[in-house]
RNA sequence: GGUUGUAUAGCUCAAUUGGAUAGAGCAUCUGACUACGAAUCAGAAGGUUUAAGGUUCGACUCCUUAUACGACCA
């Protein structure tokens, strides 16, 4: 597809040439698919020639259709209709096209001269509670944008960047310390994750009891919550901790261990994975290193009481405080000690961090600081900034108990995709086993499909019923015309139908024909698109165009029952390379595509 | 207060980066299973693209101002 426009571009530079003596580059025409309702496959608006041709947009249009139909073999046809010239490329030509995409192998990269090392950090989630709706789609996000880019040949590293260390996880340790009473996932029968974050909740609870007390007292609230005695431990015990209290080390390292047994087990349940972790409890001192060369490049400054700022006004930023008085770091320390650790391990050419729009300030001035200190990577830092996930009811707030809880919304999903589908009745002999398994599919596939749809930089609103719909804009919806693709390919296989011809000569196409080979034939500029905008919702809507368009042709011709045997071997190859390319894109997605359901 | 993002059909989202009559899904209405899987397909209806100006042959897209909602920085 990419050659064939590149193809006639060239043709359309010669044209002008020919017909009006005028040199325009190839490169410079504007190319757009077209419409649906106009006949062509490439259309050239001519509105932009009429300056340097000196003639008007239809003139042009008509003259330039002309001397290709003449001298192109490929152009079977044009029409102009104001400054549009439409382009119809010849049948045989797609089909050449399709016989190209048949003998390909399954994931042959799509080249882009992109980068070619690359480090996706994402997840990064905190020790202090489980993985909640905004996490998934931070993880569904990362996952997808590593797959993307690895399909453009680069070399990508997942990475997982935890916050084990901080105030936060102090809190469920003493929470746990005084109420827990020595329970363990095991003897309380709940995952490690969900136990930290119950103790974490009844922190929040009565330290909220405590300000309410003092208030009551007459203390002033920004006075109570500081002055709260469960607070006060609380930094006490990170303190410990900061001075390695053997104490608050041991139960630290017992609870964040639980903790990662229940991380664990979700990504394996959503179906994410990395290939290195990275803890800030082993990069914060790192980046204590970097603020310290920073103040010997003069770059960094200290003020009287002793803390360090990097002055960003020049980047039309402010100044920031890189480390504190007391000489603890904050939380852009630890980010410069991991970008440093990252370059070391990776030497990467682009490193995504897939972050919440939130953070968009804290991640400029991670960059800005990084360039201050002539970091040769800060350039190749890319934050791929998505919008918050809001509900019906609103935002998410932990306070309030609105959040919803990745594990909890799993099962939900897949118990709303095992009722429709027994609903269905069309997957008798599938062992228990297999049912189970299939459920799983369809009811991830959906919910990822969900969250991916959306455009990343964009917020989104979460639906729990569209979420768990089967119908319409859907992943299940793309799901069950690969099914159905693969039921038609077992029939074939039993009727001995091949799927190898000679496409050349099958001459004129159906429509539904000619448009699900388009279709199949963007596959390339849509990886491209994907990896350049980091955008995996281009990739899900493009899997959803291939289920749409399969859906028509299959139901406007008939594959099986085809007389004319080379159309039919044509048909079959037709459906079953739509197969292949809907696995692919899912793929990318991380969605997974069932044979039945 | 400063910086910044968003605003498109009743609802959720698109629009190939400045091109044709702004497209899908859900919801509503109509039609298609004794044809290879109806989780499907065909069709109807639904829009002053928040508002007002401006640039352009041409604006959802770029510029200015205003409004609403969000985020961040104090």
């Amino acid at each position: 597809m990419q050659q064939l426009e590149q193809d006639i571009r060239a043709a359309l530079s010669a044209a002008i040439q020919q017909a009006f003596g005028v040199t325009v580059a190839a490169d410079q025409l504007v190319i757009q698919p077209t419409r649906k309702e106009f006949a062509g496959s490439f259309t050239l608006v001519t509105f932009s020639l009429t300056k340097a041709l000196g003639k008007g947009p239809e003139q042009i249009g008509q003259a330039l259709g002309e001397w290709l139909s003449a001298h192109e073999v490929r152009i079977s046809g044009f029409n102009v209709v104001k400054g549009f010239l439409n382009l119809e490329v010849a049948d045989r030509e797609w089909l050449r096209l399709f016989q190209g995409l048949v003998q390909q192998p399954d994931g042959t990269p799509v080249l882009t001269g992109g980068p070619q090392d690359v480090v996706v950090e994402y997840s990064s989630p905190n020790t202090n509670k489980p993985l909640h709706l905004g996490h998934l789609r931070n993880n569904f996000l990362g996952y997808s944008v590593a797959e993307i880019l690895k399909a453009t040949g680069a070399t990508v590293t997942k990475a997982n960047l935890v916050n084990d260390r901080g105030i936060h996880i102090c809190k469920s340790m003493l929470a746990y310390r005084q109420y827990g009473n020595g329970e363990t996932p095991q003897s309380a029968g709940i995952k490690g994750d969900h136990l930290a974050g119950k103790y974490y909740v009844l922190f929040e609870k009565h330290y909220r009891e405590q300000i309410k007390q003092l208030e009551a007292e007459g203390v002033a609230t920004d006075i109570a919550k500081k002055q709260a005695p469960l607070m006060l431990d609380a930094q006490t015990m990170l303190q410990k901790w900061e001075q390695g209290d053997e104490e608050v080390i041991t139960l630290w390292k017992q609870m964040n261990g639980w903790v990662y047994e229940g991380f664990d087990e979700t990504y394996k349940t959503i179906g994410v994975d990395f290939d290195q972790y990275y803890y800030e409890s082993g990069t914060y001192l790192l980046g204590k290193e970097r603020v310290e060369e920073g103040l010997q490049k003069g770059v960094f400054f200290r003020k009287e009481n002793g803390s360090v700022w990097v002055d960003l006004k020049e980047e039309g930023l402010d100044e920031k405080l890189l480390l504190r008085a007391d000489g603890t770091s904050v939380y852009i320390t630890q980010d410069l000690g991991t970008a440093e650790l990252k370059y070391q391990d990776f030497g990467y050419d682009l490193s995504v961090y897939v972050i919440a729009d939130e953070q968009n300030y804290h991640m400029q001035v991670l960059k800005a600081v990084l360039k201050k200190l002539d970091k040769p990577y800060a350039d190749a830092i890319h934050h791929l900034s998505y919008g918050m996930v809001d509900l019906p009811s609103g935002k998410m707030k932990s306070r309030e108990g609105t959040v919803v809880d990745a594990d909890e919304l799993v099962r939900e999903v897949v118990e709303a995709a095992k009722v429709a589908t027994l609903e269905k009745g069309k997957i008798e002999g599938l062992t228990d086993d297999e049912q189970a398994q299939l459920f799983h599919t369809l009811g991830l596939g959906a919910l990822k499909y969900y969250l991916l749809k959306v455009d990343p930089k964009k917020r989104m609103l979460f639906n729990p019923e569209e979420s768990v719909s089967l119908e319409g804009h859907t992943g299940p919806f793309i799901q069950y015309s690969h099914a159905r693709i693969a039921q038609l390919r077992r029939k074939a296989q039993q009727l001995g139908i091949s799927e190898k011809a000679d496409f050349l000569n099958l001459g004129d196409l159906q429509k539904s024909e000619r448009e699900m080979i388009e279709e199949l034939a963007r596959y390339a500029n849509v990886v491209t698109e994907a990896a350049r905008t980091f955008s995996p919702a281009i990739v899900a809507q493009y899997a959803y165009d291939l289920a749409k368009a399969y859906n028509r042709f299959y139901a406007e011709v008939q594959v099986l029952q085809e007389p004319d045997e080379a159309k039919r071997a044509f048909r079959v190859a037709l459906s079953a390379q739509t197969g292949r390319a809907i696995k692919a894109s899912m793929q990318l997605l991380g969605i997974e595509v069932p044979e039945r359901m």
